[in-house]
DNA sequence: TACGGTCAAGGTAGT
DNA sequence: ACTACCTTGACCGTA
């Protein structure tokens, strides 16, 4: 069995969960209408997604924008955990697994303390919107950001950065790159932190090491606690190598189902978002009908 | 209302 | 040295 989501957005709603403010209008009041403005359109897409057959979304990083930075202007986590903890439950009533995934800013195993310190807290912030929302299954994503020149000491030290972020760690799972970081690289670190990992498809094509697609997702299901993820997505065939697609393409869905060793949670990460399925994916969709809708559809038994 | 330049942050690779 | 790019476009001043 295989469950599908996307990331950030909804084009058909036009919701994002990534709506922002620049930084020099950063104010408490401008900052929380944002927040609405988020929190609005998460629960738009979970309800969407449950109707679609969808089972998994992606929570853009701004849901709270600046939310680790040091100026922000108020208790967050006061301020919006119980609205948190409402779409939380929310999403695990309508089967919705939720997740995060930092951004290229983000890099623990930096030698320099300050960039550490930043991806620090944005990581705590990103496990407390986790915690707050309660989901069991919620999954931090993280790729392994850059080598310094030194492979081996950058990889001690993401390592050793991490130790003990026990909020962080209860989420989070590392995922290879199209680069610098295999897979096989990847579950080094994976298992010294005790986390699971996210093999990404077209960074696994880019950059697969010694492994072929099944052997790395063979080896990186066996991490997994929960039901496993895996980001696929497609190369955009006008542009560099490594740019996604608007959708994805047959031959790389049929490519990851010959390869899949069991069941898996499937982020399609394309420009079109909940449109860019290949049409052989659709039938992954499971559609439930509301109780609204099924009292209105369904037959009568008396 | 639409357009286009710009936006917290890091690091790499190509030019 | 400069630029494009990345998990993801959205904001905002100006016309």
């Amino acid at each position: 069995m295989i469950r599908l989501g996307y990331p950030c957005e909804n084009l058909t709603l036009r919701a994002s969960t990534n709506h922002t403010l620049r930084l020099a209008s950063l104010t408490e009041e401008r900052v929380q209408a944002k927040v609405a403005e988020n929190l609005k359109d998460l629960e738009r897409i979970l309800r969407w997604n449950r109707e679609a057959g969808f089972g998994l979304f992606r929570i853009g990083q701004h849901l709270v924008p600046f939310a680790s930075h040091p100026h922000f202007p108020y208790d967050w986590a006061k301020a919006h955990g119980g609205e948190l903890g409402r779409l939380g439950a929310l999403a695990q009533a309508l089967g919705q697994r939720l997740s995060l995934h930092p951004g290229q800013y983000v890099n623990p195993g930096s030698p320099d303390p300050r960039v550490v310190e930043r991806s620090l807290a944005e990581l705590r912030y990103s496990a407390r919107v986790l915690t707050l929302l309660g989901v069991e299954d919620g999954v931090l994503v993280l790729h392994l950001g850059g080598t310094y020149g030194d492979r081996e000491k950058a990889l001690r030290r993401f390592v050793a950065n991490l130790q003990g972020e026990r909020e962080v760690l209860r989420f989070l799972a590392l995922e290879n790159d199209e680069r610098l970081w295999s897979v096989k690289e990847v579950l080094r670190a994976a298992e010294a932190l005790g986390v699971p990992v996210v093999v990404d498809t077209l960074h696994h094509a880019l950059n697969p090491g010694q492994l072929s697609l099944e052997e790395a997702l063979g080896l990186a299901f066996l991490t997994w606690g929960t039901r496993p993820k895996v980001h696929l997505a497609s190369q955009d065939p006008r542009k560099r190598p490594g740019a996604h697609a608007f959708a994805v393409a047959e031959e790389d869905w049929e490519a990851l189902l010959q390869a899949l060793p069991g069941p898996a949670d499937v982020m399609v990460e394309v420009k079109g978002k909940e449109q860019g399925l290949p049409e052989k994916a659709r039938v992954y969709l499971s559609p439930q009908a509301t109780p609204t809708a099924a009292h209105a559809t369904e037959g009568r038994s008396f």
